[in-house]
DNA sequence: CATGAATGAGAATTCATTCAT
DNA sequence: TATGAATGAATTCTCATTCAT
């Protein structure tokens, strides 16, 4: 074909482009059907209609349904890592760790937003459905909880229940997250700061209402 | 029998209880079988498997998958909303508030481990799908976080974003409760304490690990 | 008891009665409930729900669901049968045995319409359903049948198709059977006549309509 | 292939023939099964056993049991409506059309008795259900029966009973037919001259039987 | 590689019939 | 006998995955 004379340097073909692409099409797809319906709920045909693809295809790029979903975790962790590790350089004690990886687990959740719709559609929905919650998701979790967990052990804090406070910390920064998302307007500093301040320094250390 | 002279006037025949037990059987069948996989994957043969009975006798006693699931709720939270309304009215003061709901939830938790076994067996599980979490559970979160956010707009707590807070209790008493559970020994007390200290004080009054 | 006083003579005891009124009673269910629903879709349940019966009951009475079918067959054709054998007794010529034939025909049929409600309903119901019929009117449709034949057999009719001719007359007395019943005011001679007509003269003979 | 110089333009690949010839035997089989068990207890897989697929591809081509059902009844309406059309242009006044559209009817019904065989099977079946009926043959009495009617109305017949009328003819003509079906040889002519001379002439009209 | 029809195991639910009380 | 809960085979329909084109 004549675009072969065009991108012949570099390894990537049309073929190549288009593959990747794929790819990328159907990751996008799953994410939003999976965050919508659940992995159980969700069907391949649910993705791929949401794609220019067709069944068959869906198998040249994943072996199954539940190799998306596990490629889905990867991508979400993947691009969330180096954001928590930009954070822990920057930090230099626990309280401005914790401070900035939470802003920065609420701006992550802000940016994908519009691939995570879910969380309002999930909720009303008819059929009793337990927290969908997308792989991406979970494996942000995952990463958040070991950071924390690692800064503790290090004995940047102090010695307290690390177990006990990595979930809290996560506990926290998730529903708080959820929460946000759901009111207008977004106001991630508020939220943030709500977070903070709880794990911080408890209840007394609230920032004060000021509506309401 | 003894019996006989206390519970003449409700008709309590052998056919009576048969039919009490089973149904409450299908409920504790259904009670694990949806904690271990999750309402979309759990299939009515599997809750019927861990039963006595046949499919048939399922549809008896409850119309379908979906209404177990809804008499599941309504069981859990019909069983701990006296439990969370004592801690209220004992309670002066927000502080003291916080401590009983939690203990209380923390306690109920642990008297209702045998149904919940799902935590061990849903970590392990090949198929994907997360935080699964019985009907009753959640509407045993519900209820708490309804407490708690009564609380807060009755004015007995400071004039923080309720919302927020409510959710934040939620989310430390869930995850704290799910993580003693797996510990050995299970320290309620220790819990609690955790918990109560962190959202009433942030992290400066955490109790101090004795081990590491 | 007491009552067993009055009924000692007849062996007819109490429980000899009830026994009949209950043979009776779900036989009338069956007869609507299959009319209504046709043989596949009733189901036993429908039939003992119109009846102050058990399912069990049912049981003891009929051994099943298909012997019910049956019984209702037979006792439709046993209280038909004197009625066409009178027809038979007081007509002298094929003509006047028509006449009488079907004129006991409809007025059977009209005697018989609370318990045939059916067409209606089983007309316009959603899911299709093919010409439902008791199986007191299949039997009913026998009966006329082999008189018409048995009267053709023995000569007192033109020597015509017999298996024809009582095809066709059955068929015509059916059918206007059912579009009689659905006028107002149904007028049981009107049909008669128009029948009787038509097998007997044809189109030429048939009456004019002096409406429409 | 020669015939590639017919059909360039519709998209007639091996594919598209497979899926034309599929739903085609699907539907005939459909036509077998519900003429012999009648659409309640004709099962899906009662259809698709007469078939080389399977039960997933019976829902690729139709979407429900009722699906096949109604796609069954169009069929029959659209093959068979054309013929009685042509009946009705050629015929002038209302003794030939009668005769042209019951012979016409005769003649269809004898073209589909390869997937009609129901008759025989029908009548000697154990589980009781009346006159079984393929949706097929209903829509296209329903034809017979608005022609009729619709000829009555336009005053191409005395001014009788028309709902009667139609209801006779048809009745005449598909018990006839049935009959017809059954002897051996299938006469066509003598069952159209018996019906048609039945219905406009009456008992007196009817051919005399050379036969018994 | 792409396509989308075919496959068939498996899910929810119904219902005739049995049987302990 | 009456009762009505229990049984489980059978039904309709779905969906992940394969494979001929």
């Amino acid at each position: 074909m004549a675009a072969d004379l065009l991108d012949l340097n570099p390894p990537v073909g049309k073929r190549e482009q288009t593959k990747v692409a794929n790819r990328a099409a159907i990751l996008e797809a799953a994410r939003q059907v999976f965050g919508e319906l659940g992995y159980d709920v969700a069907t391949v045909r649910d993705i791929i209609r949401r794609t220019d693809l067709s069944v068959g295809a869906f198998y040249n790029y994943y072996r199954s349904k539940e190799e998306v979903y596990e490629a889905l975790a990867d991508d979400g962790a993947r691009r969330f890592r180096p954001i928590l590790r930009k954070q822990y350089q920057e930090a230099g004690d626990f309280e401005s760790y914790i401070r900035g990886a939470i802003r920065a687990y609420l701006q992550f959740l802000l940016a994908e937003e519009e691939s995570w719709q879910q969380s309002a559609q999930a909720a009303n929905r008819n059929h009793p459905t337990l927290r969908v919650e997308t792989p991406e998701m979970m494996a942000v979790f995952a990463e958040v909880k070991a950071a924390i967990a690692g800064v503790i052990e290090r004995g940047l804090a102090p010695r307290v229940d690390a177990d006990y406070l990595a979930a809290s910390c996560i506990a926290v920064a998730r529903e708080i997250g959820e929460r946000m998302l759901e009111r207008r307007p977004i106001n991630v500093e508020e939220a943030a700061e709500f977070a903070v301040a709880l794990i911080l320094g408890g209840l007394t250390a609230l920032p004060r209402s000021t509506v309401s």
